[in-house]
RNA sequence: GCCGAUGUGGCUCAAUUGGCAGAGCAGCUGAUUUGUAAUCAGCAGGUUAUCGGUUCGAGUCCGAUCAUCGGCUCCA
C-alpha cells in the first residue's frame, strides 16, 4: 500500500476508535457525526448528552481507552446493508439517519463493525484489525465547536482533533514542527523587535511602533516605486462617507454589520423628542425597530438618520466618485486609480488575529478604469507586477481563477470574453495546467483571480486578488465618451498586491523569521562606540549614513560594549559596526554581521556601497563579503 | 457569533488546602572604562484585566463584562 493511502486509512480508522471511545465514557446517547482524515490526523464530530462536553482534561483518559480498545485487536467487519436495514442498524443517531437519506437511491450502503459493540455507516477503507493500529502514534489536541453541515442553523457539535502517524518519532516531529511554527509567530517577534503593539480600546487596530512603521514605509515605499512604473496615478480619499455613498455602492445594503458607524447630528440627540424607528441594538441588525422618547441629555445612535455616516471598509465607492468628477474620453482610459488609505471592517468577536485578522488596515488597493477591449493587457501587466513582488520576498506563489456564479449580475456576453481574457493570460503565463480554477466561485459582479503565497514553512496564504467589476461602474453610472461619440460603461479592475499591508507584514515575520532582509529591515545597521572618546567618531559615521538613506540607530551611552552589542542584536539589526580607536585613526567600520560573521576594518565608503547596493536592488541576502 | 482556555510590575514567570503579592530580565542611581551576545552594588516598580458577590480574610472560589489564545463559522 503506498504510504499516502495507509495513512489515510489508519488515520481515518482511529477516528472510528476514537468514536468508539468516546461513546464507551459518555454512554450510548452520544450522537456521532462525522469523522474524516486531514492533513495531520483526524477529527470527529459529536453531540454528547446533555451537560457534558469535552475539555482538555478530559484528552488523556480518551487516549487511554482508545489504546485499551486497540488492545482487544478485535476485527473490522464490512457488511453491505439496504436503506432499511442501515436505518434500523442507525435509528438511535439523527445525523447517520440523515446521511443514509440523503444516500442516492442505487448508492451501495456499507456499515463496518469494530467488535461488536460499535458500528459505524462508513464507505471505507479501514484496517482489518484493531491490532494493525497499535504502532501507531496519535494524540488528542484540540476541540472546537463544528456546525452540523456547516450550518449555523443546525446542530452545534463538538470537533474532537486528534495528531495521528505511523510512528512516535514522526508525532514528535510533528509536533516539533508545530512550536518551531509558534518560534515564527508574528505576534511574538512583533513583540520583541517592538514592531507593533494593541490595545484593549482598538481591538484589532494595530499601532505601528516606530521600527514596525519603518518596515511599513519601506514596503509603501517599494509598491509606489513599482506602481509608478506601470502608470498608476495615487489618490487619497476621505475615511468616512455620509450612507448615501453607501447606499449606492450597496455597502449599506450588503456589508452593513462590517461597517464602523459614525452618528451625524441626527445620530444622537440632546433635547426630549420622539424618534421613529429607533434602532434597538447597533451590533445586531436584526434588532427590533423600536419607537421611543429620547429624555434630554441621553444619546441615541441612529443609523436611519439623514446624517449618518460610516467609516470605509473599503476604497471602491470613493474611486468610482473620483473618476466621475468629470466626463471621460476613451483616450483617457485605462485610469489607474491608487490608494493606501486607512480602512475599518468591524469583525466578530473571536475572529481577531494578530496582524492576520485586524479591524483596521490599509491595502496596496487600486482601481483602474478600463475599456472591455484593454481588460486582457491590463490583466497581463497586473499579474506582472505580482510576479516581480512576490519574487522580491522569496515567495512562490499560485494563482487561482474564479468564473461566473449562478447569480451573476451583468451582461452574459462580457463575462465569456472577460472569462476568455483571463485564462489565456494565465494559459500564457503559467501554462495551462499552472493554476487552478474554481467554476462559479466568482463575485456576482465579475471574475476574479486570486494569487496564494506559500511561504518558508509551506503554509499558503491569498495575499493578490484581481478583481472585474461590471457592477459598481453601472451603480455610479460610469461612463466614458467612446470614438464614435456614443457614451460607454468602463469595467473597474480592482486589485491589491500585497492585500492587507498588515496582513502581508505578519506572514512576512514569520516567513523570514523576524531576519528580514536589509531593504525591510526597520533599523539596518546599528553603532557601536566603544568608549565615549569614540562617539565622536561613531557620530560623523551615523551622519553619513543617514544621508546615504540607510536607517541607523547609535548607542552612546558610557556603558559596557557588550550591552550595546547585544541590543542592537536583539533587534536583529542586520549589521552593527563596533567602532573603537582603530576605526576612528583610519576611517574604517568593523561590522558583525547577522548571523555571527564579522568583517574587520571596512572602509567607510566600501561600507556605504554596499548597504546602498541591497537598498537598491532589494536583495535577500545581506551581504557578508567584500568581493 | 459558537466551543474550549487564558489574563499577576514593561517582559518571562513564582505565590502550598483561601492566610504578609515574590524573582530574573528590562528601567533608574552609583561604581567599573572595558575590542565583540548578560561587570558589580543599590533603588524603584503592583488596586493581581474590570465590575460585583461569597468569606474573618480572595491573585486563588462564584457571576458578569472586556481583551487575548486554540479552533469552528464568516471573510465582495
Amino acid at each position: 500500500m503506498e504510504k499516502e493511502q495507509y495513512l489515510e486509512v489508519y488515520r481515518h480508522s482511529l477516528a472510528h476508535i476514537m468514536a468508539k471511545a468516546i461513546i464507551e465514557i459518555y454512554g450510548k446517547d452520544v450522537q456521532y457525526a462525522i469523522g474524516p482524515q486531514i492533513e495531520d490526523g483526524a477529527y470527529y464530530d459529536f453531540v454528547l448528552p446533555e451537560g457534558k462536553s469535552i475539555t482538555e482534561k478530559d484528552f488523556t483518559a480518551i487516549e487511554n481507552k482508545m489504546r485499551e480498545i486497540l488492545k482487544r485487536k478485535e476485527d473490522w467487519t464490512r457488511k453491505e446493508v439496504t436503506r432499511e436495514e442501515a436505518l434500523e442498524i442507525f435509528k438511535d443517531q439523527k445525523f447517520k439517519t440523515e446521511l443514509i437519506k440523503d444516500l442516492p437511491e442505487d448508492e451501495k450502503i456499507t456499515v463496518y463493525y469494530t467488535g461488536e459493540d460499535y458500528v459505524d455507516l462508513c464507505r471505507g477503507p479501514h484496517v482489518e484489525n484493531s491490532k494493525e493500529l497499535l504502532s501507531a502514534a496519535f494524540k488528542i489536541h484540540s476541540t472546537s465547536m463544528a456546525y452540523w453541515r456547516g450550518d449555523e442553523k443546525r446542530d452545534h457539535m463538538q470537533r474532537v482533533y486528534l495528531w495521528a502517524y505511523p510512528s512516535k518519532d514522526e508525532l514528535k516531529a510533528h509536533i516539533k514542527m508545530i512550536e518551531e511554527a509558534k518560534e515564527r509567530d508574528h505576534r511574538k517577534i512583533g513583540a520583541q523587535l517592538e514592531l507593533f503593539m494593541f490595545n484593549e480600546t482598538a481591538p484589532g487596530m494595530p499601532y505601528w511602533l516606530p521600527r514596525g512603521w519603518q518596515m511599513y514605509q519601506a514596503l509603501l515605499k517599494y509598491s509606489r516605486e513599482i506602481q509608478r512604473k506601470h502608470g498608476y496615478t495615487e489618490i487619497a480619499a476621505p475615511l468616512i462617507n455620509n450612507k448615501r455613498l453607501w447606499l449606492v455602492s450597496g455597502h449599506w445594503a450588503h456589508y452593513l454589520n462590517n461597517m464602523f458607524i459614525v452618528p451625524g447630528m441626527d445620530g444622537y440627540t440632546k433635547a426630549d423628542v420622539d424618534i421613529d424607528e429607533l434602532v434597538g441594538d447597533l451590533k445586531d441588525q436584526d434588532a427590533e425597530v423600536k419607537k421611543d422618547k429620547i429624555e434630554a441629555g441621553s444619546v441615541v445612535y441612529n443609523r436611519e438618520s439623514i446624517d449618518t455616516m460610516a467609516a470605509k471598509p473599503m476604497n471602491c465607492p470613493n474611486a468610482m466618485m473620483t473618476y466621475k468628477r468629470k466626463t471621460r474620453s476613451y483616450k483617457e482610459l485605462p485610469i489607474r486609480y491608487s490608494e493606501y488609505d486607512v480602512l475599518h471592517r468591524k469583525e466578530k468577536s473571536g475572529q481577531l488575529n494578530g496582524l492576520l485578522r485586524v479591524q483596521e488596515f490599509r491595502q496596496d488597493d487600486d482601481h483602474t478604469f478600463v475599456r472591455e477591449d484593454q481588460i486582457k493587457s491590463e490583466i497581463a501587466d497586473i499579474i506582472s507586477i505580482a510576479d516581480e513582488v512576490y519574487k522580491t520576498f522569496g515567495v512562490t506563489y499560485r494563482a487561482e481563477l474564479s468564473t461566473r456564479p449562478a447569480d451573476f449580475m451583468g451582461d452574459i456576453e462580457v463575462w465569456n470574453q472577460a472569462e476568455k481574457d483571463l485564462r489565456e493570460i494565465l494559459d500564457d503565463t503559467y501554462g495551462p495546467d499552472g493554476y487552478e480554477v474554481n467554476e462559479g466561485d466568482g463575485a456576482f459582479y465579475g471574475p476574479k483571480i486570486d494569487l496564494q503565497i506559500k511561504d518558508a514553512i509551506g503554509r499558503e496564504w491569498q495575499c493578490g486578488t484581481i478583481q472585474l467589476d461590471f457592477q459598481l461602474p453601472h451603480n455610479f453610472g460610469l461612463t466614458y465618451t467612446a470614438e464614435d461619440g456614443t457614451n460607454k460603461m468602463p469595467v473597474v479592475i480592482h486589485r491589491a498586491i500585497y492585500g492587507s499591508l498588515e496582513r502581508f507584514i505578519g506572514i512576512i515575520i514569520e516567513n523570514f523569521k523576524g531576519n528580514f532582509p536589509f531593504w525591510l529591515s526597520p533599523m539596518q545597521v546599528g553603532i557601536v562606540p566603544i568608549r565615549p572618546e569614540h562617539n565622536e567618531y561613531a557620530h560623523k559615521v551615523e551622519e553619513q549614513l543617514i544621508e546615504n538613506g540607510i536607517r541607523v540607530e547609535a548607542d552612546y551611552n558610557d556603558i559596557n560594549m557588550k550591552t550595546k552589542i547585544k541590543t542592537f542584536h536583539n533587534y536583529r539589526d542586520p549589521y552593527i559596526l563596533v567602532l573603537g580607536d582603530k576605526e576612528a585613526a583610519e576611517g574604517t567600520v568593523s561590522i558583525n554581521i547577522r548571523g555571527n560573521k564579522k568583517l574587520n576594518d571596512v572602509p567607510i565608503g566600501k561600507f556605504i556601497e554596499l548597504c546602498r547596493k541591497m537598498n537598491k536592488t532589494r536583495c535577500l541576502e545581506i551581504i557578508d563579503t567584500l568581493d
